[in-house]
DNA sequence: ATGGCTCGTGTAACGAGA
């Protein structure tokens, strides 16, 4: 079982890239962020007929998340359904007997703003959603972009972010609070020493010259841990024309 | 020190991303 995720930046445009990825890594699931699609604009049937069922939670502009999947796609539920959120962020569901969370966690943009507030809120719904979740599910997977570098090894310039957004002491205790209800960082467990970036600015030719942050995780439940195989970022499609600003990361489970 | 690029919106700049 081969578990993926990739924040495409508008799925209008990165549509037929995703179509490629699909063919070419062929993984069981794969899970979306910033469709930047409104619910009636989803690619539906560009997916089936390559083979995969979708469930999506759209939004106009902004946001925007989907599962992609070739197995039957169960018990789809959107959204955190105790936090009240106009944003949509979160989609749910459960694939092969394995709970299915993606993500798309908010950036922030300052650590004085009030996105930042909000950040700090719907991360504590996020802590308090999952942990209802892994009560339910035994086999669960919590993955998408966190907007969050774990630690200084996950950055190109950890002076140079120290104490800034996706980097402060505060974000990066939300994070570990998930990894306290039990989760594991899968990439960090198979691969505990290399940066494995997973986002690049598209200014300053930032990719080319590999300074990047590991901003998008895949955390799996003490069930699934023990049958990971395999976590990896695959960096190819961040040099591909008209890139996403982030690439895909996966993970293979037995 | 600042902005750098790429989105959507709407058809010009501007907000947002990270």
């Amino acid at each position: 079982m081969k578990i993926a995720t990739w924040n495409v930046n508008s799925l209008k445009v990165r549509l037929p890239q995703v179509l490629d990825w699909l063919k070419q890594q062929s993984p069981d699931v794969l899970v979306l962020q910033e469709l930047k699609l409104e619910h009636h604009q989803f690619p539906e049937e560009a997916f089936r007929n390559e083979g995969f069922q979708a469930a999506w939670n759209g939004q106009k502009t902004y946001n925007g998340v989907a599962i992609i999947s070739k197995h039957p796609i169960e018990d789809v539920q959107a959204d955190m359904p105790a936090f009240a959120d106009e944003q949509k962020r979160v989609i749910a569901a459960s694939i092969n007997g394995i709970r299915i969370v993606d993500v798309y966690c908010v950036n922030g943009e300052a650590i004085d703003s009030d996105k930042y507030i909000y950040k700090q809120h719907w991360f504590t719904a996020l802590q308090h959603y999952m942990q209802q979740v892994l009560a339910q599910h035994e086999n669960t997977v919590l993955l998408g972009d966190f907007n969050i570098a774990p630690t200084d090894i996950d950055v190109y310039d950890p002076e140079k972010w120290r104490g800034k957004i996706l980097c402060s002491a505060a974000e990066r205790q939300w994070f570990q609070n998930l990894l306290d209800l039990g989760l594991t960082d899968s990439l960090r467990l198979i691969n505990p020493d290399a940066p494995n970036f997973t986002w690049w600015d598209y200014r300053m030719n930032m990719f080319r010259r590999k300074l990047g942050l590991r901003i998008d995780h895949i955390l799996t439940s003490p069930a699934l841990t023990v049958r990971l195989k395999e976590a990896a970022v695959d960096t190819a499609p961040r040099g591909w024309e008209r890139p996403s600003d982030h690439a895909p990361v996966y993970a293979v489970f037995g």
